[in-house]
DNA sequence: GACTGTGAAGCCATTCACAGCT
DNA sequence: AGCTGTGAATGGCTTCACAGTC
């Protein structure tokens, strides 16, 4: 094992191979090659193999990978062996979608409340979850452990979103749905998810033919 | 101006530079430099002359680009010119937050149509649009000119939508919201995006430090 | 003086190919 | 025989630095 820089995409690649092999360890399989793992993933097998060995010998030559100790090993690279308190800003529709999505929850990330600052919706519930006014937003950090928040309001408001989880002290990561760069400080993770980007990324795959 | 072969980055730059002086015209910001183009999205310069480079020679040395031209040379690229009609499979959460993203209007995606096997939501509306049997699918493709289909369904039903979206021999481009590895011949373009992915490297980040 | 366009250099990521275990 | 782990080779993308133009 070395302790390289780790390319950005291996880490994301490990995301998905431990998906994948979650539904594997359910179908009560034991053992996997890496190139296996490559076809459920739609990968490599030599680049299964490398992004696995920048963090160890998980695998046993000859035979492969054991599927439940490797996935624990992933999801121990990953921090998900504990779960995370998430808050999401913005009731809106995609916001909306969000709070309800499976995918989060069964990978450890607890969606505990959602802020607004449309008084309409203060009060009310979000599939089960209470909407919070932003002016709470804070407080709320701050008393229920939250560190990453997922930031689904226009554009034009996302900044005053960000500097106010940014002041709480708690928050260590932001995933950023608005299309719009935020000025964060670095100790802070920012990732952004841009939906536009891939539809005109696929047209312009398509024209080019 | 080369033909050689362009980076993928490249072309999801082009989607956020174009979107950015969007904004910039709308403020009737005539000429801007690739450093503010660069401030505004968050890259470099020198990426963003590049970037344009690999098309042509959009700018004028000593001046900059004109922000109106440019950002037509680059939908032009994009192939968003013309808009899109497009499909949406799964009227679900994700489903119902998509068919009404404003960003995909804005940028010339059309949602015409969403398409569902719950019949209890067939023959209802979603944000106003139809919202009809996955059964019907194929003949609604053909006839309406439909040539990118978004599936938001659950992983283990996508592989099927997506063999039917491919019968159609109309469908030109998929976009893939279900966290599973589509099969599909190589001449229809297909893009994953993955919600969890991008919270599990935030995870990751976060846990780094 | 300001800013673009671009070859060259540098850096990073992927693929290859094989030695090393089981 | 089968499959991992990994240095070396390759390929691709980004940054540098400067010549060229207005």
């Amino acid at each position: 094992m070395k302790e390289l820089k780790i390319p950005e995409a291996t880490v994301s690649r490990l995301s998905v191979y431990s998906r994948y092999l979650t539904g594997v360890e359910k179908q009560g399989i034991v053992n996997i090659s890496s190139g296996e793992i490559a076809e459920g993933v739609g990968g490599t097998p030599a680049q299964v193999r490398k992004d696995l060995a920048y963090f160890g010998e998980f695998g046993t030559r000859g035979v492969g990978y054991n599927v439940k100790q490797l996935n624990h090993e992933i999801m121990g690279i990953l921090g998900l062996k504990k779960r995370w308190n998430v808050i999401l800003i913005g009731a809106g529709n995609l916001g909306s979608a969000l709070s309800q999505y499976r995918g989060f929850q069964e990978r450890g990330f607890n969606i505990i409340a959602v802020f607004d600052n449309d008084m309409n919706k203060v009060g009310l519930k979000l599939n089960g979850l209470p909407i919070y006014a932003v002016s709470q937003m804070a407080e709320f950090v701050d008393k229920n452990d939250v560190s990453i928040g997922i930031i689904t309001v226009p554009a034009e408001y996302a900044q005053d979103i960000a500097d106010i989880l940014v002041e709480t002290q708690n928050i260590k990561g932001i995933l950023n749905f608005a299309p719009v760069v935020l000025t964060i400080p670095e100790e802070i993770e920012v990732r952004d998810v841009d939906l536009t980007v891939n539809l005109e990324v696929l047209s312009y795959n398509i024209e080019k033919k």
